[in-house]
DNA sequence: CTGTTAGCGCGTTCAC
DNA sequence: GTGAACGCGCTAACAG
């Protein structure tokens, strides 16, 4: 049968053609964004018939021969924590910016992961961020059919690409100011050790405290959230100290809440609170907290330009890094 | 050629039925879901094959045929509020444990979000759940090729399903509670006044206020955020009043930071102040605010149920609602 | 520059 | 039960 169908389906290329009187070969070419050989004549007729049937391309059977889909998966553990909030609405505006969109996979459970991502879309994608640390770099590989894998979760094996916050100038500069203002002992509360990010921050706090001539006098495991940094700031591990160090804002807030009378009009009196993460929460009046942050444009800065790189460019710029900074607020 | 292709491509169906010595219909009926006749020596050979090959189908390609992804589109003005945080994840792990994966489309400008859409994958997917508002019901329908829209932003028009909290109850439950408390004069803190849930939100307070005999002396136009509850409590029309009611926590967080003084020891010494959205952060200590709240458990039930309803029930239960309720904190 | 042909990978008739 | 053949919508490759 000729393709004039009744039905209710969208007008496809085919229908275009006919109306145009081009063969579909012609009318692809003269929809398509690039600037293939169509003569002026038929491109217009192509261009008309298109418009007057409402025609849109069918991009997921495009897909099938360009091998490319315009989709991004960024995949997560989950988007609990409040730094999340500050990233992803800019990461994904400007992922849409350049004519993508974005698959939002969130592993949560870790479990079956690789099952659940290979059983699902995000299989297809054109390339994947990797906030989550549910796997090694070379296992997430095998989870997306082609897609070029970034890693930001602080995880790389020389192969997959990755970016991340070189944190040891932020947390330098802050046990500097602590050490300058004549901190002798101090408490951390950390996250989850499990975590080789959490790990090498960790080392860094204590070398550059060892540096400083600082006493680490306690080490209080939490999980980053608000609720743990309450639970350590009431622990029996807790000890009287100059300053405590929190690898992340949200424990520190906990810990602020915790020992609100140390900081009357919220300046330190017991002790400085350090924070880490620089949350737009620490912003607030009621959680002045002094924190490492970084620049979060220049971070996206270097998602795009991976996401955007021609062609395969790769060997060139493999582990990328953005400074962090220390953000110095009244609870130091 | 026959189809061993020695590319570093994936293995398809063709690889399969190939290696098992079967044809292809054969294979894909023996890896289909549904129990299609094929006889069980031959489906050993096909899922041993498969599993051989590590092959995994091209729901790009399938979908071509079955006219469904598994694709949900998840549609937003943007994710900077802090009640985003507490839903979205919870309604992305959801869908996911039904099989499907999430496009998050993320509208911001609004500007030419309908060409943006209709150019995006995202024009492709099974059901799109609108959060934002950026258009109404019926040109919202247009930009999804054969999606099921849900309008989860308080607008409706008949014919797109919705869900919407019931906010006349926790309205009613909050300004009960203030007229219960003596409050005789309140003020409000709005947001967006385009927005027709902010419109209706804002006519049950005063009516409801109205009953209890409380006079609205003030009105002050914010943006839902803690800055703007911040300016909106500096700023000349502030006025004293017994009470102060807000159409979100983040910005009564701010009118908080800004009048400290007036709740010593968390409690209201001025004026009673009233949020709304019972974020998670309302039950940090700095920010003890009373709210009104709904489960988010029955909300995100709801629109599971539209995922997974059976073919076209439709015409059911088209405008679903979820009670909200009062939470009663310190500043109240 | 043009039109025809041959796939992309998969599901589904429809005869056998 | 089986397999050949066709269609989904589109584009790359190849002749003209």
């Amino acid at each position: 049968m000729e393709s004039s169908r009744k039905g209710r389906t969208s007008p496809t290329i085919t229908d275009v053609a006919e109306l145009a009187g081009v063969s579909r070969a012609i009318a692809s070419r003269a929809l398509s964004h690039e600037s293939r050989p169509v003569s002026a004549d038929k491109r217009a007729r192509v261009l008309e018939a298109a418009e007057k049937l409402g025609f849109k391309p069918n991009l997921l059977a495009r897909s099938l021969t360009t091998k490319t889909v315009n989709l991004i998966a960024v995949i997560v553990n989950h988007i609990h924590d409040f730094s999340d909030l500050d990233l992803f609405d800019f990461l994904i505006g400007e992922i849409q910016s350049i004519g993508k969109q974005v698959i939002f996979v969130r592993v949560g459970s870790v479990q079956r992961a690789e099952e659940f991502l290979r059983n699902g879309v995000a299989y297809h994608v054109d390339a994947a961020l990797v906030f989550s640390d549910f796997a090694a770099a070379a296992d997430v590989r095998k989870m997306f059919r082609n897609a070029a894998v970034l890693m930001l979760n602080g995880m790389h094996d020389g192969t997959s690409p990755s970016v991340v916050p070189n944190e040891v100038i932020g947390i330098t500069e802050a046990v500097a100011d602590a050490a300058g203002k004549g901190v002798a002992t101090a408490a951390m509360v950390t996250g989850r050790i499990s975590s080789p990010v959490e790990q090498s921050r960790i080392a860094t706090y204590k070398s550059e405290m060892k540096r400083h001539g600082i006493r680490l006098v306690a080490e209080l495991r939490g999980d980053y959230s608000y609720a743990s940094g309450r639970q350590m700031a009431q622990s029996s591990g807790w000890t009287d100290v100059d300053a405590v160090f929190c690898t992340s804002d949200a424990m520190a807030m906990g810990v602020m809440d915790v020992h609100r009378e140390a900081f009357p009009h919220n300046k330190p009196a017991r002790f400085r609170l350090y924070g880490f993460d620089n949350l737009s929460l620490t912003d607030f009046e009621a959680y002045p907290i002094s924190s490492i942050g970084y620049d979060k444009k220049a971070y996206v800065g270097e998602i795009l330009r991976f996401l955007t790189r021609t062609g395969e460019v790769a060997g060139d710029r493999v582990d990328v890094t953005v400074p962090t900074f220390f953000v110095s607020r009244a609870t130091s």
